[in-house]
DNA sequence: TGATTTTTGGACACAATGGTCCAATTTACC
DNA sequence: GGTAAATTGGACCATTGTGTCCAAAAATCA
């Protein structure tokens, strides 16, 4: 019997959209599909094959991101106090949004936050506006127990990651080094953390 | 006598750079010279007259923005006490930031970033640092004056700022409705410069 | 080995863009 | 009005991009 149909290879795609996001993140939105075709180690009519159109691609692309942001993100616990989980949970966020490669990314999305809005729409969700979402559920709770006084968690959610991220992120998507060093991350979760439940103590 | 000499009209060049604004904000860097001659009322040739080439008309273009940007943001005075100037200082820099125009251009910047590197950094400087730089002047004054009791300015003027614009930036950047009323925005200013002085009162 | 699918690579059509060229026209000044 | 500069509009070129087509080669199963 013949070889079965749809029996291609998944690792190839996976190849495909590895490829897609070195290139797409460095070249923006304007890559070409014979770059990306060239460093899958595909030729450009497999990529077509199997995806169809660039837009497509992009798509296929972003959805995985999605999944990529939204894991590591959970709410924090409270098991040694809010100083911690709050410490915690800033570097976390920092170590996510604080990277070239995750700036790349959002560029890419940004760039693209016109002609595929819903994409755009996605990735603020997965990403942003869900540890938003998280934080504030940690911070109700913590209200709810006593440990701090918070009227708007959704709020107070929201100061709390602006403090983290600060302009650091806007220089980083603006091609500027902001220059922190793992030792700046973790004095400014530390210091965001005690302004911050000063701001808040019950 | 002949006409003289570098006789040319100034406003059009104005024009010119209005057309390329709009043009270039709504579709990003890959936008044709010839919609942007459509709309100035002008021929390709005069913008090529007068500014050589694309990638000199933008930089004409930022370097004009830079200048609307800086100068809005101001040192605020505390003669009401810092209650009254922190919360003006937040209103007026979510009215910079949070506006369609204003994340238009930003989009721009950001995507040009990797080719135009100096351009990008020239509005991170003239943008979010001076903002920030400013603000920390006053926070300083504020503190020295005994007023409030801030150890590190710069990074106490990186948390409010933060604060104030929050994840709206991000969200607009991605063409997500942050959906902020004016009544938010006052909302928003005062609670932060609440929260804030609980954090660094004296 | 043989049947069938997938992949390849290169040619190709088609559209868009940046930028140039140039003769005809308009504008601004004396 | 006359003169030199600036502008126009449209043709034009070279480049680049997406997406398609297709015959040959490779891979996969019985």
């Amino acid at each position: 019997m013949p070889r079965l149909a749809g029996q291609i290879d998944l690792a190839k795609s996976e190849a495909i959209l590895d490829a897609a996001g070195e290139v797409l993140a460095s070249r923006g939105l304007g890559a070409s599909m014979e770059e990306i075709a060239r460093l899958a180690g595909v030729s450009k009519q497999t990529i077509y094959n199997r995806f169809g159109s660039k837009a497509e691609l992009v798509r296929a692309l972003v959805e995985r991101r999605v999944d990529e942001i939204t894991a590591p993100l959970e709410v924090p616990g409270a098991t040694d106090g809010p100083e911690a989980a709050l410490t915690g949970f800033a570097k976390v966020m920092m170590m996510a949004v604080l990277t070239p490669r995750s700036a790349a990314f959002m560029r890419l999305y940004m760039q693209g936050a016109v002609e595929m809005p819903d994409l755009a729409r996605a990735v603020f969700e997965a990403g942003p506006k869900s540890s938003r979402a998280r934080l504030a559920v940690f911070l109700e709770r913590e209200s709810a127990e006593g440990r701090l006084a918070i009227d708007d968690p959704a709020l107070a959610a929201e100061f709390f990651a602006g403090m983290v991220v600060g302009s650091h992120q806007t220089a980083l998507l603006l091609g500027v080094d902001p220059g922190l060093t793992e030792p700046d991350i973790d004095h400014i979760a530390q210091e965001a953390t005690q302004r911050f439940i000063r701001a808040y103590c019950a």
